[in-house]
DNA sequence: TTTTCGTTAACTGTTGACAATTTTTTCTGA
DNA sequence: TCAGAAAAAATTGTCAACAGTTAACGAAAA
């Protein structure tokens, strides 16, 4: 954890120090440099970035506002740990959330907005084809964020990308972004068509139904990966 | 603005002042006692509360992840105040979260709680029957807080509060409270019988129609107030 | 009268220090 | 060797002070 904080100068003009180190520990949480559980040590963290104890204890109330840390009286701060009923939670308001994008979305897509979302699915499928998983990631990663951008409610869109970051608040981190690939693929097509055929309920629901069958893959694997625990 | 934080003194043994600051300054907000768009003073409020500045600091950057105060650089944080663009996207938002807290009530509601829920539906029959407003308000209030609370999702029904209070950051703060009572009631009576049913497909349609519809009374009353003072 | 510039006051951003609490280490006795 | 108590270290909670920025005010010029 040797990041300088200078890349952040320029957000210092407009931003506090305390929202730069807001930022700097998000990313660290979302890295996977803070793990679930840790102990944020305010100590050895403003030393790091350079600062004083002030700014980090202002970025660290902030990340609690959001859910991405708790904190205990003269204990300290850590970093959230889910458990897997609040990963389940986590994916009911996700997937209600994304719900209405969808259904917005289909209510206020514009030509140019359905063409780049058909060319995102068509990138995804081709990059699916070949197996190549390092093209895949960001690539739905960025056609999800198309989405809850282009469905015109801010709300929404800062509530989801705050729901979808808690979600690397549990321990199997890893599996959150894995697991069916085609299967998401089919999904993407039947979320397309609904847009497309500009179809408000049946947008909301392919939608609804994209992030509850995500979130049954993830569970099913980490049921499977428990009783294999549990036998050893 | 006189209110000690001595109150509080009980929750400062598990919690922090920081926490305490920041719950004073939320029951400020909705209290009315800060109004939108008002700058926060820290030193002023820190001599109001009895506290120095880095408390009052902590609070606020907590509000801010929340996203009821705005932070300026060199400025000072302020009040949020929300449009009447703002305010219809709060609405969607809060119209899914409350879908989803009757559609998982639908699933999982006992008898008990089906018999408190009617109960409070009764109650504000009677209650608008008699033209008491004083007893309807935080009956429905409560109404809310116990579907949201029922609905086994502790992630929702904190997000389901957090929109419920960003409500008060709209200049017409009065009027989201108020208006068809007698509308209302059929609502709820549908609700009612949807959960009743356990039909969550139903319960979701209830819930969400009834929150929108709430939006669209509050609008139209915005929108007549705004005809009004454009002809003045 | 209005505008512009410079001075002053108020306020925010940040820091280092001190107090209180918790955790770790060390020491003692069985 | 181990349990428990005492001491020491580490860590958090709070505060007061200082630096830098912004806003407010008033005087001088147009």
């Amino acid at each position: 954890m040797t990041t300088s904080i200078s890349e952040e100068l320029g957000i210092l003009r407009t931003s506090s120090l305390a929202a730069a180190v807001e930022r700097e520990v998000e990313r660290l949480i979302l890295n996977g440099s803070f793990a679930p559980g840790e102990r944020i040590n305010e100590n050895k963290l403003a030393s790091e970035l350079g600062t004083s104890r002030g700014p980090i204890r202002e970025a660290i109330r902030a990340l609690e506002g959001t859910g991405l840390v708790v904190s205990i009286r003269n204990r300290g701060s850590f970093i959230r740990r889910l458990s897997v009923q609040e990963v389940r939670e986590v994916y009911e308001v996700r997937s209600a959330l994304f719900g209405l994008a969808g259904k917005l979305l289909a209510e206020r897509i514009t030509e140019d907005q359905l063409q780049r979302l058909t060319r995102f699915v068509v990138e995804m499928e081709e990059a699916s084809k070949r197996r190549d998983f390092e093209a895949y990631y960001p690539l739905n990663l960025a056609f999800h964020e198309f989405i809850v951008d282009s469905a015109g409610n801010t709300m929404l869109a800062q509530q989801y990308r705050t729901f979808v970051k808690k979600l690397h608040l549990f321990r199997a981190r890893s599996l959150v972004q894995g697991g069916g690939l085609t299967v998401s693929n089919t999904e993407h097509r039947e979320m397309l068509s609904a847009v497309a055929a500009r179809d408000p309920v049946w947008s909301h629901e392919a939608h609804c139904r994209h992030v509850t069958s995500a979130r049954d893959r993830l569970l099913s694997v980490v049921k499977a990966e428990d009783a294999l625990s549990n036998t050893n």
